[in-house]
RNA sequence: GGAUCCCUAGCUCAAUUGGCAGAGCAGCUGACUCUUAAUCAGCAUGUUGUGGGUUCGAGUCCCACGGGAUUCACCA
């Protein structure tokens, strides 16, 4: 036979709770003790609501309009739209024998307007007393009435408590201009503790809220975008035997059964591909990547990923469809093409700028890295203008570095960056001008990474080279190594469409829609350190 | 991993050369039947992140640790 803790009040000595109730904390349990004593509910499990704030204030707008001389008081409780609203309640003001408290559901705000002759008065005292207070959950059943201050509001008859907030959440006061603007008074700011208890946060901060909505919308535009596109969402493993389409440090985990190694994904890359051995002409997936490396502004260990392949087309087709796609979603989000990140203006109507990676460095850093054709050689010519970089990287990598430090943060608008050395490409065909150069192209936005794309490679021999490259240029414990997939070059062998595929971090761009500087600001639990007691 | 900065009441912040730890909000007591940052009268609020040290005396100076922010390194 089961037997069950009993509920019980915090403040009584209990070795089970590890909770340390502060003063404020110790009002409220003592509040939640007197009402229980009275016999109310402070956990009831029946609710009803009838309207959203929302869809409360706009059913009385209608009715307003259709009886534009009617007596808007509420005195009459048959006269006008009844309600049953739910909320957490954001605001008191209790004036004595009328009181009036804010609401807030999701929809918005409404507010309560409560009279002690109107109601059962043992329900207004629980107002009256602050027994029901700020932060708490309740329900009310009215008719819809104007103030005399001519704020919609609902004329309670019926009040319920419906959940008791035992600890107080941080104190924000709004003031409502005449042009509808909201000031608010009182922060919370602490970015520790709104990234730790981010349901504070969100529950405090509206614009917080908003930030994942419009997440929420950018990555459904998204998929509506390949959707329509005749591209097939897939799911492929997050946990695999081998890792790889991506360098960078992975986590690795076991599975105890089949005593088997495994790596949580660094990319979808080549699964994805695999579907096109399979016969599908266009894939994409939008999911979770773990990369076991630094965190900072723009990177968090775990993040969400788009990936696609297409059948039949090559990189220039990819560089279409991404500009096509990022042009939607940001019409859609923001309602234009244009918008303000940090300061910058930056415009995705216009065709996004198309250069080579060689092309940018000598515009940026005046050297032709092809005079330079060794890695000794670029590393004397990156010296010479100053530039600091780790010993002994391969000449591509090099190349990158010099990308990254001397156009990447110029890089505001939208652009396409083009041709990428092949030693750091090990996936991207060969263009066809020389033997140093892939197809491959990277999009920057705001002096931001945003992407990756090549035309892939799809020749088994040519792949089975590169992953003998790799492995001759990079230790196995390198950021940069590639292991060799023999998977995958069976499934290449068996014969790979042409095809050109991407990849985005989804994040980066919903903090430029969002026009947030962080990415833990639109990600809903960032990656923090272990919290130590 | 390195450098710099930050940590004071539930929240936002003060505290002079090292000299009695304070304010607003919310909280508590009371008043108030149309308020809206409600108002008015009164009350209370602390292990100054943690642990050491210097000093007659430390929120303040020094050391270590914890957490965070920025930045560099790293990062297709």
């Amino acid at each position: 036979m089961l037997s069950f803790s009993p509920i019980f009040y915090p403040s009584e000595a209990n070795p089970y709770m590890t909770w340390q109730p502060n003063k404020l904390e110790q009002e409220r349990l003592d509040k939640l003790r007197q009402i229980e004593s009275m016999g109310v509910e402070a956990f009831p499990a029946r609710v009803k609501r009838t309207h959203t704030a929302a869809q409360a204030l706009a059913a009385y707008a209608v009715w307003e309009a259709a009886h534009p001389d009617a007596d808007k008081s509420g005195d009459d409780p048959a006269l006008g739209v009844t309600v049953t609203v739910c909320g957490r309640v954001r605001r008191q003001n209790i004036k004595g024998k009328v009181s009036f408290l804010h609401i807030e559901d999701e929809s918005g705000r409404i507010q309560l307007f409560m009279r002690v002759n109107d109601m059962d008065e043992a329900a207004y005292n629980l107002v009256r007393e602050k027994l029901v207070e700020l932060d708490d959950f309740v329900q009310a059943t009215g008719t819809i009435m104007r103030t005399q201050a001519g704020e919609i509001s609902v004329r309670v008859r019926e009040f319920k408590l419906l959940a008791k907030a035992l600890s107080p959440l941080p104190v924000i006061k709004q003031q409502k201009q005449d042009d509808g603007t909201v000031i608010e008074f009182g922060e919370f700011t602490d970015v520790e503790t709104r990234y730790r208890q981010r349901y504070a946060d969100l529950a405090v901060n509206r614009e917080v809220r908003d930030v994942f909505k419009q997440r929420a919308l950018i990555i459904r535009t998204m998929r509506e975008f390949f959707d329509n596109e005749g591209f097939l969402e897939v799911e492929t493993p997050i946990l695999q035997p081998i890792y790889g389409g991506a360098a960078a440090r992975p986590f690795v985990t076991h599975h105890n059964q089949l005593h088997q190694d495994l790596y949580l994904r660094i990319s979808f890359e080549l699964y994805l591909k695999r579907l096109l051995v399979g016969g599908y002409d266009a894939v994409y997936e939008i999911g979770r990547d773990f990369r076991n490396e630094g965190v900072s502004f723009k990177h968090n260990t775990e993040f969400t990923m788009l990936e696609f392949y297409k059948a039949y087309i090559d990189y220039e087709g990819v560089m279409d469809l991404v500009e096509r796609m990022v042009r939607t979603i940001v019409q859609r989000a923001t309602g234009g093409t244009v918008i303000e990140y940090q300061g910058q203006t930056l415009d995705f109507g216009a065709p996004w700028q198309r250069l080579t990676i060689r092309e940018a460095i000598k515009q940026n850093a005046e050297i032709d890295y092809m005079d330079h054709p060794t890695a000794e050689s670029l590393e004397a010519a990156m010296r010479k203008i100053g530039l600091q970089f780790a010993p002994n990287q391969t000449w591509g990598k090099l190349v990158e570095h010099l990308l990254g430090e001397t156009v990447e943060k110029k890089l505001i608008q939208p652009t396409f960056i083009l041709d990428y050395p092949r030693d750091i490409s090990p996936f991207a065909k060969r263009v066809g001008y020389d033997n140093q150069h892939v197809e491959r192209f990277e999009i920057y936005m705001a002096g931001m990474e945003m992407g990756n794309a090549f035309t892939e490679l799809n020749d088994p021999r040519d792949q089975e080279a590169r992953f003998i490259d790799m492995a001759q240029l990079y230790r196995a414990d390198e950021d940069d190594a590639t292991p060799t997939d023999e998977d995958y070059l069976r499934a290449m062998r068996f014969g790979m469409p042409p095809c050109g595929g991407f990849g985005m971090g989804v994040d980066r761009l919903v903090m430029l829609v969002t026009n947030q500087r962080s990415i833990r600001d639109v990600l809903l639990y960032p990656h923090l350190r272990e919290e130590q007691r």
